[in-house]
DNA sequence: AAAGCACCCTGTACGC
DNA sequence: TGCGTACAGGGTGCTT
């Protein structure tokens, strides 16, 4: 599942490649992929654009064009941006392709159809309501204090609402609260100054270090950089998918509840729901 | 503000 | 073997 690291890691795969390119045919080969303008809209503005730049916000990868037009693509379950050269047989679930000028293929793979294009000219309209990066300067302990003060939903149910803070997904929500020793039912406005601390470090540390490794590739192989390669943070991952395995700290079994339906995964031990 | 649910999808895992 | 069903998950939108 796509999450800031794994977002991350394709836009510094695509910076070094795009920049520069233009776009010389579009191929939409699933409508519903294209969230706006509609689907011949779209693809007929962004016939000869030229892309100045890439990067990211939250889950959302952003191509800026000279034209001033942004091309938002979010990956959700199991999008893949991937750059191929012309030529190459084209994998399964392809969605969109973007051809560049040369001759090389930007194509968007999307198994489960829930990832989506959008193209506009004023991206603040998507981006504008998501919450701060997490690895900005100005992310700081004190910041995120602030945030959580007075809130009495369950800190893991914030730190994956996008609005509250960008980018984080179930993944490293569950191995940042573990890191943190702090129960995912914890009301966020509950932590000591302490644990607020705890937490802001290991979202922090597990995200970078993930960055580092390319991003998380699970077993399903849903994720991939843009050239196709895996990610190789998955063996680092101390409690995700890990129900009943010996938690990498105390050895007790990790435990599987569901927090605001999604899966959960926490060590009672470590992770204790204090009062 | 917070929580629950349906929805969008399809591969995988399971029960019978 | 094969069919049916539950489940996984990010985000949106609606209801409670």
């Amino acid at each position: 599942m796509p999450e800031l690291p794994e977002v991350e890691t394709v836009v510094r795969g695509l910076q070094t490649q795009l920049p520069g390119r233009s776009i010389s045919a579009v191929a939409v080969r699933w409508k519903r992929t294209i969230a706006a303008p509609k689907p011949a809209a779209f693809a007929r503005r962004l016939l000869g654009q030229t892309i100045t730049s890439v990067r990211r916000r939250g889950k959302w990868i952003v191509l800026d064009f000279e034209s001033g037009a942004v091309l938002l693509a979010h990956l959700r379950m199991t999008g893949q941006l991937i750059l191929e050269p012309a030529g190459y047989p084209e994998g399964d679930y392809t969605r969109v392709v973007l051809h560049l000028d040369d001759d090389r293929r930007l194509r968007f793979s999307d198994m489960r159809k829930f990832g989506r294009l959008i193209l506009t000219p004023d991206p603040e309209t998507v981006l504008g309501h998501l919450g701060p990066e997490p690895l900005a300067n100005d992310f700081t302990s004190q910041q995120f204090r602030h945030l959580l003060a007075g809130r009495r939903g369950r800190i893991k149910s914030l730190l994956l609402d996008q609005s509250f803070v960008a980018g984080l997904g179930n993944i490293y929500v569950n191995e940042a609260l573990w890191e943190a020793r702090i129960h995912p039912l914890r009301p966020g406005g509950s932590l000591s100054v302490a644990e607020v601390e705890r937490l802001h470090t290991a979202i922090q540390a597990v995200i970078r270090a993930a960055i580092d490794e390319g991003g998380t590739t699970l077993a399903n192989g849903n994720f991939r950089q843009a050239d196709g390669t895996a990610g190789r943070y998955a063996p680092h991952l101390q409690i995700y998918d890990r129900q009943e395995e010996p938690c990498p700290c105390c050895g007790a079994p990790v435990k599987r509840i569901t927090v605001g339906q999604r899966g959960t995964y926490f060590c009672a031990c470590c992770q204790v729901l204090e009062e």
